[in-house]
DNA sequence: CAATGTGTTGAC
DNA sequence: TCAACACATTGG
């Protein structure tokens, strides 16, 4: 929705900037250069490091010898602790290009910690290139039919959700419990902000699906749409049917979709391990209770101004060492 | 010794 | 929040 709000940006005090206006050879090469880019700044060996700031607090994001790539570095800063909004020097990542997305996800994958580790560590490139091979990855990506035991890297199981009524009905969604969501799927940290993002699953055929994933404001949920129809139709989903969610553990982390059948037993469900409990009623999430009624149709509630699941950034009190 | 990035300040 | 600046700390 912002979108068209996102100009861009060089700094705007850059372009006057007096570029030492020597009095006379007593005036040494003492000023350093500054950069035209947000958040980036000479370092006296005439290399450039990026800088974000937080909470009054300076957090360091390394040094580099290309001032761009310095401003690349701080805008991933950026937007990770800033979410969609977040003033760049180069990217306003629009999240409807693909490629675009696979970034956003695995941005907001990762902690804050983490995202700033690579970029100190100059290894963001190569694990975004690796993460896009699970994610967004273009159809030029195969797989292997993830049948059997063999081979590859295992898969971990990620969380399960007996599908209901409305699941599977005609609206065309699946609700994903907030805590499975923000969990394993985090998507855009401000609350507001994130339109979702292209989730690529793989299921027992080898086949992928794609559905969009985003978080309704309007129910306070995450929720997968736009191809989900497809999947219920395709699979025959019927409500009581549990789908599940997996991911491998290496270094592609390609998500994979699974389902059952409803358990016959018809008090409390129960099949192999998977938890077929009832619809979440009450959970707790950062501090917050949080009241949630049978996934209904009509449940119209007011919206109650939770606080925004804002990532609990434990570690960025002071310095972040040995945090990694 | 050179490079890094923290301490600190003042402008916005 | 932010960059400028000085320099203590780090690392080879």
């Amino acid at each position: 929705m912002l979108a068209s709000s996102e100009k861009m940006q060089r700094m705007g005090s850059g372009a006057s900037v007096v570029l030492d206006p020597e009095h006379g050879p007593e005036a040494e090469s003492r000023k350093l250069p500054s950069s035209q880019f947000k958040g980036v700044v000479p370092q006296p060996n005439g290399r450039w490091g990026a800088q974000i700031y937080e909470k009054h607090q300076r957090v360091w994001l390394g040094t580099f010898n290309d001032e761009a790539e310095a401003a690349r570095a701080y805008d991933v800063a950026a937007q990770r602790f800033r979410g969609r909004d977040a003033v760049t020097n180069f990217r306003p990542l629009s999240e409807s290009d693909s490629h675009n997305t696979a970034e956003l996800l695995f941005i907001n994958s990762h902690s804050k910690a983490e995202i700033v580790d690579m970029l100190r560590k100059h290894t963001y490139s190569e694990e975004l290139q690796q993460s896009r091979r699970a994610y967004g990855a273009p159809p030029a990506a195969p797989r292997r039919p993830a049948g059997g035991a063999g081979g590859g890297a295992a898969r971990e199981h990620l969380f399960d959700k007996t599908v209901t009524p409305s699941d599977v009905g005609k609206l065309n969604r699946l609700v994903i419990p907030k805590q499975h969501a923000e969990k394993y799927f985090p998507l855009n940290i401000d609350g507001v902000g994130s339109k979702g993002v292209l989730l690529n699953l793989e299921d027992l055929t080898g086949k992928t699906w794609r559905f969009r994933y985003s978080y309704w404001n309007s129910s306070q949920s995450y929720v997968l749409t736009k191809g989900w129809s497809r999947f219920v139709k395709e699979k025959s989903l019927k409500a009581g049917d549990v789908v599940s969610f997996q991911r491998s553990t290496g270094l592609d982390r390609q998500l994979f979709i699974g389902w059952k059948p409803r358990s016959t037993s018809p008090s409390v469900p129960e099949v192999q391990g998977f938890n077929l409990a009832g619809p979440i009623r009450v959970m707790r999430l950062f501090g917050v209770t949080i009241a949630k009624a049978t996934e209904e149709e009509g449940n119209k509630r007011k919206e109650m101004e939770l606080s925004p699941p804002q990532d609990p950034s434990p570690l960025w009190k002071k310095r972040f060492v040995g945090v990694f």
